[in-house]
DNA sequence: TTAGTTATTTTTGAGATGAATATAAGTCAA
DNA sequence: TTGACTTATATTCATCTCAAAAATAACTAA
């Protein structure tokens, strides 16, 4: 081939090599709060391989088919189709991770807000429901150990996660701690309107720790993040909290 | 299939759904230092597409290859066996990134010493070098905000990037620079033996900002990673500082 | 009107950080 | 040998951030 060959002559004949190719699959963890905790919705698996255990909705990536697309397209079919903030957390390939064949699949987060978790739920019947219990924010685990988590059915017993999908889920939490404090995925568990207290209860939630109130509200006030309405929360015995709107700043880009 | 048919008879006649598949490459940010500036290794193509532009070291991922293991190879087989730190980075996958073919590729950050950086450069003289401009550590740029990098041949031109190179670049920079503060990727770029003032320039490189020396080594030394060996560095003119190891503390993830 | 509860503000103190200064330890040149 | 020079290291002080506590405001229910 000259170098002075063109372009699309080249690409004419190219013959993409044609070795045994993994399969490329994206896996969603779909995250929520219910009751004031972190929650999941799973799949139960009715076929082999890890027949009865629970797995991440999932799919493989279509070959004209962007990764993030492949992404939204998973949450559309399985979730149907309610709003989220999606954002890519990992990918895992090691070779035996699925018995039937060999697939690499791309980890993706998906923050659904309170309402669009339950909505969810309702619209596929399919999908159950698994609460994360965090192995208690230590004092000395800043530095994101590996902490294992337990995810729990409704009725408290722990589920077995198919696959490695509980590396996975693992991986969803300690990321979503590490962002909290310096970007915007608490709002993405909120309604639009909401209170400081309702912020504060997604932050102890996910960090499964308590926060100082006053600290807390300076601190997000500061962020500049936070927009008053004017408007207060209605229905509530006591003094009704005023109601603010996540306003973003910058541009803001996802890791 | 009935539920109660065992496994492994299911396995044997498991038939893997045989769509197009995207192929699966890993590609190399190989990081290191060079006469106090963040540095890049990099390949030019002589090839279609984008012939004569720099690209990242890169190769297809096997079909019984772990991700990890890829990556180590390709760091074997380009850089010629040098030791680094290896950290996934980010999953590009956009259809049309690479004109030949559909190919998915899971970038990773390769953490080279300054030594193994120039051995590297010795031993592979295929690979050219580039140098990161930074776009200056603005005030109010905490946010990593889409930093765009520049990264410059020895001579000071702008290097093209091959494929969306540019922005593997770019984020592998902008996690260099988040996780500097709170992980040890900063010790990954000195040698076994180093003072204060070696580890502070790094960071000072990596940052694109000046800081305050006493802060630093209190902040450093306050850590608890920093191991004195009683030994000084010697060659100076003035006094000679100490020299310090890394000593991890706990066993420490990666992201 | 008063007790009870939560929202919001203010105050206080501890700890981290930045800037400046002081001291120590080496080389080099006279 | 001495002193000038340079850098490492230690100390001091002011500032800032943030947690904890206390005080105040706003509302409901009795």
């Amino acid at each position: 081939m000259s170098p002075s060959e063109s372009e699309a002559a080249f690409l004419a004949r190219y013959d993409p090599a044609d070795y045994a190719r993994p399969a490329v699959a994206v896996d969603l963890v779909l995250m929520g709060l219910s009751a004031g905790r972190p929650a999941l919705l799973l799949l139960r698996r009715d076929r082999h391989p890890h027949a009865g255990r629970h797995a991440l909705p999932g799919g493989f990536v279509g070959i004209d088919e962007a990764l993030e697309d492949a992404a939204a397209r998973v949450l559309r079919e399985k979730a149907g189709g309610v709003p989220a903030h999606l954002e890519q957390l990992y990918t895992f390939g090691a070779v035996e991770r699925d018995p039937r064949m060999r697939i690499v699949t791309v980890a993706y987060l998906a923050l659904l807000a309170e309402a669009a978790f339950a909505e969810a739920l309702e619209r596929a019947p399919t999908l159950s429901f698994g609460t994360v219990a965090l192995p208690r924010r230590g004092v000395a685990d800043e530095a994101e150990a590996a902490a294992p988590v337990t995810v729990l059915s409704p009725t408290g017993e722990a589920l077995r996660l198919a696959f490695d999908h509980a590396e996975i889920v693992a991986l969803a939490m300690r990321r979503l701690r590490g962002k909290l404090d310096y970007s915007e995925v608490g709002f993405r568990l909120l309604p639009e309107l909401f209170t400081l207290r309702q912020l504060q209860d997604v932050h102890e939630a996910i960090l499964g720790t308590p926060l100082n109130k006053p600290a807390f509200r300076r601190r997000m006030l500061d962020r500049g993040w936070l927009e008053p309405t004017g408007r207060f929360e209605t229905g509530t015995s006591y003094r009704p909290a005023e109601l603010y709107r996540f306003r973003p700043t910058s541009p803001s880009q996802g890791d």
